[in-house]
DNA sequence: AGTAGCCGTGGAATCGATTACACGCATGAT
DNA sequence: ATCATGCGTGTAATCGATTCCACGGCTACT
């Protein structure tokens, strides 16, 4: 592969000058210019980013941690993270963490060594030393969807408390009364907030949300399974299951299924995060959306804020409700998307 | 951030004797050693990736060029890439090319400016005379899922002809004789070959492939909805709709329902690709499992096999027949998986 | 005419690693 | 005692870029 000299050679000036031709640098006479450039054509030269990150000290790639890539909010929101981040002239570099701690520890780790510009993470449920260090050690980072309270990073993500009072009023409206929660891990801001909303929500309806109607989950379509089991095995099962996200609203769909059961008439479903499979699920679900595309820009440019030295700002985004026909709504055309 | 001479003049050694250590070069004495690790440890000392990959012209990182991240068989295939990767020492870098050759180009250039070990590409449908170009120059590539005829690189793909007989068979069984096909774009190869296995399993039944029945879709759901309206607009429409990847089977139910239509009593859908939502549709959706772990797999040993110097090998593997309750089956539980 | 300043250019240092080569010292064979 | 061998180590070249500094030649001003 020709290198920078090559390219001098061919042209009959120094790497010097060839360096500033690419580099736009105005001090370059237009016969030298002329002559660079036709010998980069002529040898299909391309510049190093490998040699050039080593001298500049800055490579132009971000990282992008994320918890599960098989997740469809995950991966849209690193398509969206992609997306703006190529606009603004950085790569990104995608690691799954797979709800794995030490995953995501090594992740983390490689992508320090590659030395990118900067970090985005959706931190995993389970303590990190690492990532606290990495915080201190100043590297650009910001926090998205999740976050680790006590740090003074900014974050990205989407509010769900109103989405939840407008999902509990809906429910309430129906004439559901017995809510069940499929929590998230409780080490994830994520997964006790929207359980905190939950409960609050209804207790504005005065409703209570027992203990029984807490489900400990995991983010994963499994234990969704195991905790919609546990809710119908109770001698008063809940009228509705919401899961805290989407995956695990999938796990309850086929616990309910498993049993024999028929939602919505036997009992409801609604999750937090709207997909497109939702749509097409028999019924279709009720969810609550969050603005997965505005969320992932707003990540990358709070991230290359800190990168190029300007001040970062957390965003707050709110995420909304979706009704469809999975809580016993009547609709005449079930499925029908927006 | 600490550089090698930092931890050198820690330990009150040279830099050469640090690289031996990390390096675990055989001479080195026990004392030099220890001391090396403990300025290692007591700096919090990470060698410079860039450096290292300046130096020894290797990265230990692979690009991974796919079409469309948003389609679960892509990020399934990146996931099990990502992991055997990681196995083996080498980092992954996803490009998302979104279906556009402009787009899959300028990933597999900033991906070459990288100077990464090797490429691993799904080419979108449309030329690209750089793709051609990366292979002449000899840069270590593979194929995945589709690859460009006449090219002398691997492929790793899965045989859908067997599957697609069994499934032509198992519609016929169910009393099926007008069976319509959702092609993919005619520039990719998966997308040809779908077709042709099809009419061919159906010339072995005694039945045609009208070319009404046969749909043009580009793998994503919208022109499947598009291709289905025009089948069910005909005077006498299909009885089965096969969509060539699982995006398009979803724009398929979307137009069926759209029209008021039910599945399978009306008109009954089957898809190439599996997928875990296949399960949750109303109705659980038949389809063609590809084994897309051991497809990732394969592919980053084939690729590995090159970079490292050994020949590689092409690999073909048989996808299957997943039969639910799409198109008409009687099932006594419908939606069960596997 | 002499000199100050600017412009285009090249030489060389630099980034942080790896590694070929040389050197000093201890050991063992002769 | 002498010399070959080998081990542990350091010096320095190298990878491919960027960029500071200096230099030669020209213009323009006094």
């Amino acid at each position: 592969m020709a290198s920078i000299k090559d390219v001098a050679a061919q042209a009959g000036v120094s790497v010097a000058t060839v360096s500033r031709v690419l580099n736009s640098h105005p001090s370059v006479s237009p016969d030298a210019r002329r002559r660079v450039l036709a010998a980069v054509e002529a040898l299909g030269y391309r510049p190093n980013a490998v040699a050039r990150s080593l001298r500049t000290d800055q490579t132009r790639t971000l990282g992008l941690v994320i918890s599960d890539v098989l997740n469809p909010y995950f991966t849209a929101l690193a398509r969206s993270v992609e997306e703006e981040a190529r606009g603004l002239g950085y790569s990104v570099i995608i690691g799954n963490a797979d709800e794995r701690p030490e995953q995501q520890d090594h992740h983390v780790r490689t992508l320090l060594d590659r030395r990118i510009d900067g970090l985005l993470v959706s931190p995993a449920d389970g303590e990190s030393p690492l990532l606290l260090d990495v915080a201190r050690t100043g590297t650009p980072m910001v926090f998205v969807d999740r976050w680790i309270p006590g740090v003074d990073i900014p974050v990205v993500r989407a509010d769900g408390h109103r989405a939840i009072q407008d999902l509990v009023a809906h429910l309430y409206a129906l004439g559901h009364r017995r809510l069940a929660i499929i929590a998230g891990p409780a080490a994830t801001t994520t997964g006790n907030e929207r359980v905190e909303a939950f409960r609050e929500a209804m207790r504005a309806h005065g409703l209570a949300l027992p203990d029984a109607y807490i489900g400990q989950g995991d983010f994963q379509a499994d234990s969704g399974r195991r905790a919609t089991e546990r809710f119908l095995a109770l001698p008063e099962p809940p009228q509705i299951v919401f899961a805290a996200d989407n995956l695990m609203a999938l796990g309850a769909l086929d616990a309910i299924r498993a049993r024999g059961l028929r939602v919505p008439e036997d009992i409801g479903i609604a999750a937090f995060d709207d997909i497109p499979w939702f749509v097409h699920t028999g019924p279709p679900i009720t969810a609550i959306a969050q603005p997965t595309g505005d969320l992932g820009r707003a990540a990358v440019r709070a991230l290359i804020d800190i990168v190029e030295g300007r001040p970062p700002q957390s965003v707050t985004l709110p995420a909304r409700l979706v009704v469809r026909s999975s809580c016993g709504e009547r609709t005449s055309t079930p499925g029908s998307n927006e």
